[in-house]
DNA sequence: AGTGTTTATCGTCAGGCAGACGACTATGAT
DNA sequence: ATCATAGTCGTCTGCCTGACGATAAACACT
């Protein structure tokens, strides 16, 4: 209870970045390479320390910006151009994550729409989109045989963690937007849900869904084919965040 | 990116724990009086230090069973007897949260049922079950004349996080049997619903609901009129989880 | 003992929504 | 012209919810 300065242990506080997008109907995950031990040469989340003056949700922005280029979406302008969804993710705080110091880690969740290409403050070749499926795969094996994700520290749990949030988050918001351009058609926003739940949804039921749901997608007049097949309406995302009744993620 | 000792600004880390019960047919939570500046006199959550150690979890369930004596409920083991549901909540790192120094506040979510006696540290005056509504009313005043929460620091924020998570996870989880002792009536779990909602649900639909979602009770047998009427089975918490389909909230 | 009150539990019924799937439309490719 | 692709509109059935009637089993009175 006492707050004594000389009484507390001191601890290094960074943010890390679990950077989701969808590519090619398959979710991403923005990693880098490290150039310094420990983990050298392994790939990791982005991430970087909390600096003095700053709060966590802009020492969060200012990483993002700093390895993306992206823009973070203001909560009160719905629908804005380009601009990426950042939110708290959850806090990584073992002794022993990171084996010189002690390190609280505040994680976050961004959603991104596919546009950008990586870039790890100008160096490219240490910044990649990787699928989500390949970095959790425990692949690899330790000095002890055990199967080791190739992540390096905790950023495999982290990674996870924040999967799970985008996975159970769209279902009951119009966070999927936040995965598409600031005009899509209704089967790209549908690619977004079947790429980040990994199953096939019908196109008929999802399209009555959405459109149905007053608030969620606002028609721009447009249409587009750049899908193939018969044009398709534009939409914007609308002002509507939550979804009500939740759109159903279907078993397994 | 890099992390050079000398090179990061040192961070104080707590705990902070909104402790939620349900008190006659109310929701409370766990204030403690602060014995020192800043925010003399007046209430806060409890909480503490990380030790140099110490896991958040870890530091959390320590904080907990020193202010109130719970043990933590083991998540593996489905309805153990008397211990409390914990999770972490989010994490504050306001610079200038605290007057004195960068502390960066990981707060935690508890739920536990009625049966405790507020203790702080042996000192029962400086700890009390307080109305959720009483805490996050506005009715003091600063001395610019705006409204002011009667909780220190940004507790009336956590506080109303806390808050706001117990809601939404009720809807979708088994996590009101927290709430209850190991044996409880359907009416007193439905009861614990509407405290933490504010609303009144319809006794015969609520039944129909909880008894019809496989693996959520478990009937042990027994029967009690301990809340007069008719005498009402006996459950306990089954190992599901997950609640699918979600209990519906009522609008407004 | 009877009557009223309280709480628990079972049933019924209508409306809404989701899953399954048929049908039709509008484009580009061969 | 035909096919493949993708979008959009409908239909039908089953499940779940909300509203609410009815019955059951206790206690508190008189």
């Amino acid at each position: 209870m006492s707050y004594d300065p000389s009484a507390f242990p001191p601890f290094a506080v960074t943010v890390d970045l679990v950077v989701l997008t969808v590519r090619r109907h398959v979710l991403c995950a923005l990693a880098v390479r490290r150039g310094e031990p420990p983990f050298q040469g392994r790939w990791a989340l982005p991430g970087g320390f909390v600096r003095a003056d700053e709060d966590l949700a802009q020492a969060a922005a200012r990483e993002l910006a700093e390895e993306t280029g992206l823009r973070v979406h203001d909560p009160a302008v719905p629908a804005q151009a380009g601009g990426a969804h950042l939110e708290q993710l959850a806090t990584y705080g073992d002794p022993g994550r990171d084996p010189r110091m002690r390190v609280v880690s505040v994680a976050h969740l961004a959603l991104a729409p596919d546009l950008p290409a990586p870039r790890a403050g100008g160096d490219a070749s240490n910044a990649r989109w990787a699928q989500v499926g390949e970095l959790l795969q425990q692949t690899d094996r330790g000095r002890n045989g055990e199967p080791v994700a190739p992540l390096a520290f905790d950023h495999a749990q982290i990674l996870a963690d924040g999967v799970e949030r985008a996975r159970s988050k769209i279902e009951y918001s119009s966070l999927a937007t936040a995965f598409c351009p600031p005009e899509f058609t209704v089967g790209e926003l549908r690619r977004v849900y079947e790429a980040v739940w990994g199953v096939a949804l019908d196109p008929r039921n999802f399209h009555r869904k959405v459109t149905g749901t007053p608030g969620f997608l606002v028609p721009t007049g447009g249409t587009t084919t750049r899908q193939g097949g018969r044009p398709a309406q534009l939409f914007r995302a609308g002002g509507a965040t939550l979804l009500n009744p939740p759109m159903l993620r279907p078993e397994v």
